[in-house]
DNA sequence: AATTTGACAGCGA
DNA sequence: GTCGCTGCCAAAT
């Protein structure tokens, strides 16, 4: 798991997340194992999109904002696609964190291999259950 | 091999 | 909360 690409761990962590919930792409960077690479993973996505069948529409941005260059249609079928999904979106296209954000199970990280520093790094951002 | 790109994020004001 | 600016990183050119 961890001793493929970052491309790779990124494409098979995003079907991961539960249907109803979404992640940041700050969040996906930390279960790749690399803080910091939130916009690389936009970029690994957007690219994905036209070759592979994936959730992407659960992963949006920090501010619980969707993606200007969703492919193939913006944020109008980012807001499509999630609605479809069961995530409802406001007016002005963002989801509310508070209610919808994914909090990874232990068994997830378990499974992820995360080094000790990242799995703290993790339960400080979004606390993790059990 | 060097540079550009962008579905991002943090920070100070 | 907003705006602007800077830092980031892997991929694609």
């Amino acid at each position: 798991m961890n001793n493929t690409s970052f491309h790779d761990r990124v494409l098979q962590i995003v079907p991961l997340i539960p249907q109803g919930r979404v992640a940041t792409y700050g969040q996906v960077a930390l279960l790749a194992g690399v803080p910091g690479a939130a916009q690389a993973v936009g970029n690994i996505l957007h690219n994905a999109a036209y070759t592979v069948d994936l959730p992407y529409q659960r992963v949006i941005n920090k501010s619980g904002g969707l993606a200007r260059g969703y492919t193939n249609g913006g944020v109008v079928r980012h807001k499509q696609d999630l609605e479809a999904d069961g995530v409802p979106v406001r007016f002005d296209y963002t989801v509310d964190l508070k209610q919808y954000l994914w909090n990874p199970e232990k068994t997830v990280l378990d499974r992820l291999r995360l080094s000790p520093d990242l799995r703290i790094e993790l339960a400080a951002k979004f606390s993790v259950n059990r």
